[in-house]
DNA sequence: GAGCACTGC
């Protein structure tokens, strides 16, 4: 099987949409993944050796013509536009670590090949769907302050909006006089750049990365001038000039925290709102109330915000915003005379604009199943040898499953029927794709086929949003998803599967329709499509909302029952969630938010994680690294590799014999991070030889970085750098420490040899990933508690009885 | 005896 081990990845996944009509509007996604390292420069620009950078370099994968420059054409030409960035550069961020203008020997090649470069994309861009509406929603967002927009997929809306915004004369940086809490005013600039946010990091940095190109500017950190930037987490690139930024929902949020009123910002626009993660209902409430208010902190300078979706239902939010400008009487006049009712009527009609774009998509052709499948494996299996016997190449096929297990059972059976094919047909290339699966061989999915050869890719809904393959004429939709809720009566989360909204089946379906018409097969009937629900759960239904509680107590909301929500979560789950706040010291008596909560509330972590933190901080210096290692592991996916064979599962046992401690999970997770740190040699062999993820340690230290310098500017933590020195701590003030956040989520050993949750007296066994699975002790202590097939306790470690009962006492 | 998908100065 041809396998590009080392492709180069974000360029590979550009290059091929680049070639059909859908251009930049295929730009934007990737795969699920950044590469961090290894993503070196392969291909020179043009002449000049270049300094090193931060980032991919601003080409295309196609060897641009590189021509002989002028000298004339070289000089970067100030634009009018260009002019109130002078003054933008004044009141730029401050203090941001990556924007240190990094050396630029031959800036003059670099702006031409730009601006030749943006000056052919251009011609791309006229094409898109939304281009001809420039002048529309230039026109009404002059006069209107927020803007809802339903974009289909393929109409530009993410790379195009922007750039039509940009240089308004309400997007300039704007002196204004701000009253602060004493009483005094402060002269600001504020506005002057226009945020986009998106739901995933690897969208932000490509569709920055595709400005950028567009507006021939260089990217990010790479140059002083750049007008483009992104901001994930660990990976920010903005520089003084920055103006256009895409970032992550998370990213905003955060930066809400310490600037309330976005006073870098002239624009908010949110992308990809029909996801409805459980960060764009924040967002949107907190902008909600933003415009609807005084501008008090803005000195009055508007703040645009554009909603985006690509789906039609508009009618909700443009509810929603129109409910803000009513409930909240304010505008030119400044005072809240509480007049006639129609005055606010008109004010709210005249603030909000409605735009839709028309997408640009192929004729799919939707094939239902006639009668009620059971097994959709099997189902699948014969849609898949139906289209391969008919169809003709090429043609590739996109099969959705639910998780991992019904992939690869999949897998097994294609092959398997494979071998007895009529050899006069195209051979069949299985590719599965999930999350869990090894960066090699997701990217194997995007490697070409080989001739007379067609691709099945075998997905979870992996490739529904965050990866799109080219090539795929054929989807196959079993009609179910894996989806997780929390059950606030429980306090647990259950993974099931579950049918899937119509959007979502309408999102799956049009994978086939890229790049030519297509067919896409449900594997159900259309009276069983008929039943869906219209859209998604949004995911604030279904999530333990302490997090969010806290973020909007920290922002300042004290009555959350007033909190302008998209979708309001049912009573018990805001109450649920606040008591958990509460037990944790988050919040005080009064419900409002206290020093421990402020603390935990800028933390990258869960609260709970964040309040077991702050209790080893207590500890003492050595118990809070050691803390930090395992709450690193235990904020991603897991670093232990999945041992799927016998012989395997053995190898793994003796590879990994001197990472376990029988204490449990969290000490393991403590000894693996410990030698995987002091590995100095060679950390990927390392993780290799031990099972131990690559991948996934690559992001513990990531987050263990963050978390450090966290816990070294809030005085947590000292400022010298002898972190690493160990000393062999006792696991007792490890394990307390956690029970300071974990103490609910604590079950002891029964009789009958089961455990019983400690709060509840509901049965839960150890999950089988766990060390001290089979274990019997006296009582434990568990991160997560999950339904699938049973009642799992995950991340386990034994503790004391009379522990828990202090813990519990503590709260 | 088992792992939908995202994300956070």
């Amino acid at each position: 099987m041809p396998e590009k081990v080392h492709t180069h990845f974000g360029a590979e996944a550009e290059s091929v949409p680049q070639q059909i009509p859908l251009t930049a509007a295929s730009a934007p996604e990737e795969i699920g993944r950044k590469k961090k390292r290894g993503n070196k420069r392969k291909r020179d620009e043009p002449a000049e050796p270049q300094p090193p950078r931060d980032h991919e370099p601003i080409q295309s994968k196609k060897p641009a013509p590189a021509p002989p420059l002028l000298e004339e054409e070289a000089k970067p030409e100030a634009k009018p536009e260009e002019v109130p960035q002078r003054s933008l550069n004044k009141t730029a961020p401050k203090g941001k670590p990556n924007n240190k203008p990094k050396p630029l020997t031959d800036t003059k090649t670099n702006f031409t090949s730009l601006r030749e470069k943006a000056s052919i994309l251009y011609e791309q861009r006229k094409k898109l769907p939304i281009f001809g509406h420039a002048d529309e929603i230039r026109t009404k967002l002059r006069e209107q302050d927020v803007m809802l927009l339903v974009g289909e997929t393929g109409s530009g809306k993410s790379t195009q909006i922007p750039q039509f915004l940009v240089n308004e004369f309400w997007c300039r940086p704007t002196p204004a006089k701000v009253p602060q809490k004493d009483g005094s005013v402060k002269s600001m600039t504020v506005g002057g750049c226009i945020a986009i946010t998106q739901p995933r990091r690897v969208a932000a940095i490509s569709l920055a990365r595709r400005v950028a190109e567009e507006m021939g500017t260089p990217l990010g950190s790479s140059s002083p001038a750049s007008k483009v930037g992104y901001s994930v987490r660990f990976d920010t690139s903005t520089s003084p000039s920055t103006r256009v930024k895409f970032l992550t929902e998370g990213m905003l949020l955060q930066e809400m925290l310490h600037d309330p009123w976005l006073t870098r910002y002239s624009a908010i626009v949110v992308d990809e709102v029909h996801e409805r993660g459980v960060n764009v209902d924040l967002t949107t409430g907190f902008l909600r109330n933003l415009v609807s208010g005084k501008r008090e902190g803005r000195g009055g300078v508007p703040l645009k915000v554009v909603v985006m979706s690509a789906t039609a239902d508009m009618e909700s939010l443009l509810g929603f915003f129109q409910e803000g400008f009513k409930s909240q009487p304010q505008l030119q006049n400044g005072e809240a005379n509480g007049t006639a009712e129609e005055q606010k009527d008109e004010g709210s009609s005249k603030q909000i604009s409605v735009c839709h774009i028309k997408g640009r998509q192929f004729p799919v052709q939707t094939i239902y199943s006639p009668e009620p499948v059971h097994d959709y494996v099997d189902a699948a299996l014969k849609v898949i040898f139906q289209i391969h016997y008919k169809e003709p190449t090429p043609g590739d096929v996109l099969v959705f499953l639910t998780g991992q297990e019904t992939v690869e059972a999949l897998e097994k059976l294609v092959n398997e029927y494979a071998v007895g094919m009529d050899p006069s047909l195209p051979r069949i290339q299985v590719l599965p794709l999930f999350a869990a699966l090894p960066q090699v061989a997701q990217q194997r999915v995007f490697a070409p086929a080989p001739p007379r050869t067609r691709k099945v890719i075998l997905a979870t809904n992996i490739a529904e949003t965050s990866v799109t393959v080219s090539g795929v004429r054929y989807v196959v939709d079993c009609g179910k998803a894996k989806v997780k809720q929390f059950r606030t009566r429980l306090g647990l989360d259950s993974l099931l599967v579950k049918p899937i909204s119509k959007s979502a089946a309408i999102q799956r379906k049009g994978r086939a329709g890229r790049e030519a018409p297509g067919k896409c097969y449900r594997l159900y009937t259309e009276s069983d499509y008929l039943t869906l629900d219209e859209t998604n759960t949004p995911e604030i239904l279904r999530c333990d909302l302490s997090q969010a509680l806290l973020n909007m107590k920290a922002r300042g909301v004290d009555d959350i029952v007033r909190f302008p929500f998209l979708t309001r979560p049912p009573r018990e789950a805001l109450e649920k969630a606040l008591l958990q706040l509460l037990g944790i010291d988050a919040l005080d008596e009064s419900g409002g938010i206290s020093e421990v909560g402020l603390k935990i509330a800028k933390l990258p972590l869960t609260p709970t994680l964040g309040r077991v933190l702050l209790a080893a901080s207590e500890q003492g210096t050595e118990c809070l690294l050691d803390v930090i290692d395992i709450i690193s592991c235990l904020s991603v996916e897991n670093i232990f590799l999945n041992t799927t064979s016998e012989e395997k599962k053995e190898a793994a046992e003796i590879a990994r014999r001197d990472l376990y401690r029988r204490e449990g999970d969290h000490l393991t997770m403590l000894s693996t991070v410990r030698a995987y740190a002091g590995e100095n040699v060679d950390r990927k062999a390392w993780a290799e030889r031990h099972l131990v993820s690559h991948r996934a340690m690559q992001s513990v230290m990531d987050v263990r970085k963050q978390l450090r310098s966290q816990c070294r500017q809030a005085k947590l933590l000292p400022r010298d750098d002898r972190l690493d020195q160990h000393f062999d701590t006792s696991p007792v003030p490890i394990l307390q420490s956690f029970l300071c956040g974990f103490a609910t989520n604590t079950a002891r050993l029964v009789p009958d040899g089961s455990y019983r949750t400690v709060v509840g007296n509901q049965t839960v066994a150890i999950h089988p990933s766990s060390v001290l699975f089979g274990k019997k002790v006296e009582a434990i202590m568990y991160n997560e508690f999950v339904f699938t097939n049973r009642s799992y306790a995950r991340g386990v470690s034994a503790v004391q009885m009379d522990w828990v009962g202090e813990a519990l006492a503590g709260q």
